[in-house]
RNA sequence: GCGAAGGUGGCGGAAUGGCAUACGCGCUAGCUUGAGGUGCUAGUGACAGCAAUGUCGUGUGGGUUCAAGUCCCAUCCUUCGCACCA
């Protein structure tokens, strides 16, 4: 009989559908594993090969956890509001919803097509209204507890289609739909206090298992610094603060610099000699997109303030001030000291402007470039620091500051409160309204969900408003705090938002009175296993996190911290080595693989294909090699021995690939279990026959890997019960060696010879046993043994003179 | 510029400091088959050699070690992320 994987596997999966077998029971005395992959968004594109490769992954963990006993949680779901469904929807006159329900259609039966062990009566859908009242309820809280505010924010303005674009719809400072020219515009934004987390975000990173790549684009991307602000004084008697992480170096800040938008310019402008040629440098300042101003991050230009000058604290000399995009004014307090020795964007500023470069850290050469190096070099030119090491000169100086009210620490992030309003259609409605009198006022949870309501046109308004301002009806209502006339927030939230906390709705999805019960939270986090793409490290990780703390601050959750372990997967190239694309005309899809060679070819190939953390190109070959080894672990049926218990000739290697298998598969050494497995299969071929008892091991161990053909073939040969409600298997550490071990035999280094000796035979015996060797014997003749080494079970190296 | 990951056969890739190239693909030869985008067997890093065997070999240059793909120092290249964060 040939293997036919088109009947086996839609004929496993109606199976396991109608008997549940993948269902997490809320049986909370029973030992839990929560495993969890990112739901995708359904784009119209249907699933791309680069999916199955975590879903796999993450199935196989899940299907051995069951296997092991555990009650397990893998859901699926739908992150589904956002952009592509919103254009696609305002080009073909159709509405979003009916969109991503057909979208939604085609990707479930493409995953289910794929046997994934998802407990698909646990499916979740962002824009389901019983699933975004608790997105618009958590905002809410947010708001109560001062994290959600309003505020100008300057947002990418295409000025073609007039319309406010994501940072993601930017490509090199043009409009990715239109081509046009994209500049910033200053609109006010809802925006959430992220910064307020910020330590902690860092902090918490210490309590979690994610892999060190994680957890260090996290740290960068939160930017902790430390340094003081140091509060210097104008010729006009004014205060300007600045912050420096380099205090060591006041002695040396030959300038100041502070942002084209630092409100000191309008404040003095009176004061201000040279104010029009100032404004003429704001004006160009505004206008230049991120892309030039990165473009030209090399040349440093400014302007100096005439009229206006500061005085060093520390020595009391006059300084001239000048203002510049180099500053941001988003950063600190928007002014700096510059210290050109010894910080390269003062040095080019000051090499432009020809202003004096004072060395004041020996050990570079400041002639030629700043000396940045904090761990070397010796204070000069700096009074009572002289002499001092950097890091010793940054405490004094801090001292010094404190003690005369000049300055104090200071901590800064780089990370920038989240903006979390988008002039859009699909997506949740801001559950806020806005009133005269109360100014902006939360709605009555009991009003959620604020539903989005039906409109025409989906188009934004020519200034850039949501379509949702155009609706009256919507707009205008009543203050829920006075009752008088008010209208409604019409911004929607960014789609990072349904995704910030989907993993609790899967705990309790159809919960009505909460965003799921706090028993079932208690027993299900946190998640034990998150796995997900590179991509989403610094945004959706991050966001999610954050509502978490929150969540925990305010007593919703049980634990502070949302996934115990975080892993990320590499992507799957086009043959040709490049990204998937329509353009490049690389695509593979999936479907097409499971209809010519199998969802199980499909699985085992996708963990096959290479090291699971890295990218690695599609091949069509090593593909059917895959398809290969299964038909061979068919046809192997056809060789069974009657009888039971073990072939001895093989005991060892069944028990090494056990463990193996099992200790490969928790770490992410997906592409190496499956080479154990074909390596057993080889060694299984070299033999007459195989038992009944070794055989279902075998299916046993590929069954998380390729669950259908190893269930039909677990069927077929008679074994009792069905495949996913057996036991994983166990092995014996002693029965894992071999009797005798092929050792490598050594001279000075060199491989010589090769002994099969007893395992684990002493150092003496071995050494001996290489002696007595001809091989040996002809390297070592007429020389001076110096040293012998013996290496258990590997080697023996014999070093002469 | 900063940060991260990575450079190993013809290709994808293996290797707790201990036999480099496991496993798979591809290729070569033979057998099988009416046929083959089938199956099986053997071979397959480079160079020299009839052969036994020898020499070289993990981006490059040094170092530590009995022993280095692996550890240390320097350097080049590739990919990705961030981009004037004081």
């Amino acid at each position: 009989m040939k293997y036919n994987f088109q009947e086996i596997e839609p004929k496993w999966q109606k199976i396991w559908e109608e008997k549940k077998a993948f269902r997490a029971v809320n049986d909370y005395t029973k030992p839990k594993y929560y495993a969890l992959i990112e739901f995708p968004y359904p784009s119209g594109k249907g699933l791309h090969v680069g999916h199955p490769r975590p879903y796999t992954a993450l199935d196989i963990v899940a299907r051995k956890r069951r296997l092991e006993g555990y009650n397990v949680l893998y859901p699926m779901g739908w992150d589904a509001f956002g952009l592509p469904t919103e254009n696609y929807a305002m080009q073909n006159h159709i509405h979003p919803e009916i969109v991503t329900a057909q979208n939604v259609a085609h990707f479930k039966k493409q995953a289910q097509s794929l046997g994934f062990s998802f407990d698909w009566d646990r499916e979740v859908n962002t824009t389901d209204p019983a699933y975004y009242k608790w997105t618009q309820w958590i905002f809410l809280q947010l708001f109560k507890k001062g994290l959600a505010y309003k505020s100008e924010a300057s947002v990418n303005w295409c000025t073609s289609c007039k319309v406010v674009l994501a940072n993601e719809e930017v490509v090199n400072g043009a409009c990715e739909r239109c081509g046009g020219e994209v500049v910033h515009k200053v609109k006010s934004q809802w925006m959430l206090k992220i910064t307020e987390y910020a330590q902690r975000l860092i902090d918490d990173l210490d309590k979690v298992d994610y892999i060190d790549r994680v957890k260090t684009s996290q740290k960068n991307w939160i930017g902790r610094s430390t340094g003081a602000e140091v509060k210097f004084v104008t010729t006009l008697g004014d205060e300007l603060l600045i912050y420096t992480t380099r205090p060591d170096t006041l002695f040396g800040a030959t300038y100041m610099v502070i942002s084209p938008e630092h409100p000191m310019i309008a404040q003095k402008a009176d004061q201000i000699q040279n104010i029009e040629e100032i404004r003429v440098y704001q004006e160009a300042a505004a206008k230049k997109s991120d892309f030039e101003r990165a473009e030209i991050a090399k040349d440093k230009t400014g302007v100096c303030i005439q009229g206006i000058r500061a005085i060093n604290p520390v020595n009391q000399k006059e300084i001239p001030i000048y203002i510049s995009d180099y500053v941001l004014m988003s950063y600190g307090t928007g002014a700096i000291m510059a210290v050109p020795a010894h910080d390269t964007r003062d040095y080019d500023f000051a090499k432009a402007f020809d202003l004096p470069i004072v060395e004041v850290v020996a050990g570079g050469d400041i002639e030629k470039e700043a000396f940045t190096d904090c761990a070397t070099g010796t204070m000069v030119n700096s009074g009572f620091l002289d002499g001092l090491s950097v890091e010793e000169a940054k405490a004094a100086i801090i001292q010094w500051l404190e003690e005369n009210n000049l300055g104090y620490p200071k901590v800064n992030f780089k990370l920038r409160d989240w903006v979390f309003s988008r002039q859009r259609y699909w997506g949740e409605p801001i559950p806020i309204v806005h009133c005269e009198q109360c100014g902006f006022v939360p709605i009555p949870e009991s009003e959620l969900p604020l539903r989005l309501p039906e409109i025409e046109s989906f188009e934004p308004t020519e200034d850039g408003q949501s379509p949702l301002s155009k609706l009256e009806s919507f707009v205008n209502t009543t203050c829920p705090h006075c009752g008088g006339p008010a209208k409604r927030e019409t911004d929607t939230m960014p789609q990072w938002a349904g995704s910030s906390w989907y993993f609790l709705r899967y705990c309790d999805p159809d919960n009505v009175s909460a965003l799921a019960a706090k028993e079932a939270l208690e027993y299900w986090l946190p998640v034990d296993w998150y796995n997900g793409g590179m991509e989403h490290t610094t945004l959706h990780l991050l966001y999610s996190r954050f509502w978490h703390k929150f969540l925990y601050d305010i007593g919703v959750v049980p634990c502070e911290e949302p996934y115990a372990k975080r892993t990320s997967h590499g992507m799957i190239l086009g043959e040709n080595g490049e990204k998937m694309s329509k353009s490049r005309g690389n695509v593979v899809n999936p479907d097409d693989i499971v209809a010519e060679y199998g969802a199980d070819t499909m699985r085992l190939y996708e963990m096959f294909i290479g090291d699971f953390e890295k990218s690695a190109p599609w091949s069509q070959n090593s593909l059917k090699g895959c398809k290969r080894f299964l038909d061979r672990v068919w046809n192997l049926q056809d060789s069974l021995i009657d009888g039971e218990g073990y072939s001895p000739a093989l005991e060892a290697a069944f028990h090494r690939t056990i463990k193996k298998v099992s200790e490969d598969i928790e770490h992410l050494k997906f592409n190496t279990a499956i080479a154990a497995m074909m390596s057993l299969l080889n060694e299984i071929q070299t033999q007459d026959g195989l038992t009944r008892t070794d055989y279902r091991t075998l299916l046993m161990l590929l069954n998380p890997f390729a669950p259908h053909i190893t269930e039909e073939l677990y069927q077929l040969n008679g074994y009792e019960g069905l495949l996913f409600e057996q036991s994983w298997p166990v092995y014996d550490a002693d029965k894992c060696k071999e009797d005798t071990i092929e050792v490598a035999v050594q001279v000075n280094g060199k491989i010589k010879s090769k002994l099969n000796l007893p395992a684990d035979c002493p150092k003496e015996e071995a050494v001996a046993a290489a002696k007595a060797d001809s091989k040996v014997q002809a390297a070592i003749q007429g020389k001076q043994i110096v040293k012998e080494i013996a290496v258990p079970n590997k080697l023996v190296n014999i070093v002469v003179k």
